[in-house]
DNA sequence: GCAGGTCTGCAATCCAGCGCACACTCGCGC
DNA sequence: GCGCGAGTGTGCGCTGGATTGCAGACCTGC
């Protein structure tokens, strides 16, 4: 099944998208592969710390009524034609977070992994409207509706205080992220995000024992889409690091080597 | 009482700042006037939302022991020298919250107006460490200490709610600047800016009576540091905004006449 | 009403990063 | 294993905006 036939997918309000599967922004879709999903590695609502505080018996009655979606890459799991109405829980795969200009040029908001909630803005009255989400790989992701969040959640105060602290960590990043924008060039932005991605993306049994600790899996646009920057200026400043031996690249993944020079790289400004 | 006299308010953490009072990123700093101190318009909590499903009894309670403190022009209310400890509620004046960069280049996070709130990451287990506040007129300030706040405001699911609006609120707001500032060039972030500026600080009875309306109170150095640009580059396109019609100008006032110019000019995206 | 500091205007110069174009090459899919 | 498309290296002109330096205009306090 070609996303092209999910009329859904399309996005009709982009001032100079016209058609479909011709989105500037979202130039890597590909067919979908159905074989290819994970297996359930756990229940949408496990392994989630927003719900750490419920109960067992809480938990079964939300799973209960909880769907689940497969996404291909590329595939928009919510767009402005199709508004946010749930909250979202990412099983597995990654999603890509993201607002687009008038011109068609991105910024990527955040690349989620595994176990991440997102749409929480719904939870709090907000609406919003200018965000996207696509999935970057196959992604397996379950959907609470309104109704479910409200009724449930927003009523529990064990839940609202864990939002809160989860928004409150989302403010200190964007601040975070807002003022290296600002103050600081595009080497020490690339290198900071590097190592962060290094750290949240974390070892997986298996690169551990293949020696690939600190690898990132994304490709340069990626990069250059978090980091509001072109691919080409990305590209350039990772050939420097890898020159520095800072990291070590391939296609599509990125190893850091040298952490401390990444470091240091990172708190230049300019 | 000169703000020299005031230890506490020295940054010695900064890499490039010497001496006290010779801060690059707070060059406005001034002889305080304590005569010129607004009067009491509200008790500390009345007007702010976070605490509007309070009974009036529980009000009271509270602002029993809510110190209160004021600020010079140029005085700062937290720093990494003297960390959050509290969450603080501005009563009057206006209060500037800021990052700095090791060169000594400042991004301003927020420009508070009375009954703001903020602080308000120390609700949610963040630390805050990086960011500053300073006054930038005589202001009245309360503040709740940590204690204060877990045993009344944490438990409370009514408050804990109230806090996540809050800070979906800012995560709104955050991303809305970000991708901006990576994807929208200077005047268009500038006219944006001063829309929300002219909505949020609302015409006051006097402004009105004297035909004020949409008059804001902000430098261009405030404004630059709100941009993320330098002065030179927002005084520029003020004058083209002036010179356009769209705007009036006279000494750290602005004042919008034509939002609709300046709303297409916000659209443009280079 | 005078002095000093703040705020704004202006111009010349410089430069990081964008835009564009193209060549290459890796690796996935067939 | 072969081909084609996604991912990457590179160069160069261009430009938005930073930098620097200064000059005048406006307040505010004295």
């Amino acid at each position: 099944m070609s996303i092209m036939e999910t009329p859904s997918a399309c996005v009709h309000h982009l001032t100079h998208a016209s058609t479909c599967g011709d989105q500037p922004w979202s130039p890597q879709r590909r067919e979908r592969d159905p074989l290819s999903f994970a297996t359930d590695d756990f229940t949408c609502l496990d392994e989630v710390d927003l719900f750490a505080d419920l109960s067992p018996a809480e938990m079964e009655g939300l799973e209960q009524m909880v769907p689940e979606r497969r996404f291909g890459p590329g595939e928009l799991v919510f767009s402005q034609s199709e508004p946010v109405s749930a909250l979202f829980v990412l099983k597995s795969g990654r999603v890509r977070v993201f607002r687009v200009a008038e011109d068609g040029k991105t910024l990527t908001l955040a690349i989620l992994e595994p176990g991440a909630v997102f749409g929480e803005m719904l939870l709090v009255g907000q609406r919003m409207y200018e965000n996207y989400a696509e999935a970057i790989e196959d992604s397996v992701i379950c959907q609470l509706t309104v109704e479910d969040v409200e009724r449930h959640l927003i009523a529990d105060p064990r839940i609202a205080l864990r939002i809160a602290k989860l928004l409150g960590d989302q403010v200190a990043r964007l601040e975070e992220r807002l003022t290296d924008l600002a103050l600081r060039p595009l080497a020490a932005r690339a290198a900071k995000t590097l190592l962060t991605l290094a750290e949240s993306a974390p070892t997986t049994a298996l690169s551990a024992r293949l020696g690939h600790g600190g690898t990132i899996r994304i490709t340069h646009e990626q990069l250059a889409g978090l980091l509001g920057a072109t691919r080409e200026g990305t590209s350039k400043v990772l050939s420097e690091f890898a020159a520095q031996g800072y990291i070590r690249q391939a296609r599509g993944r990125i190893t850091v080597k040298d952490s401390q020079g990444l470091r240091s790289t990172a708190r230049t400004t300019s």
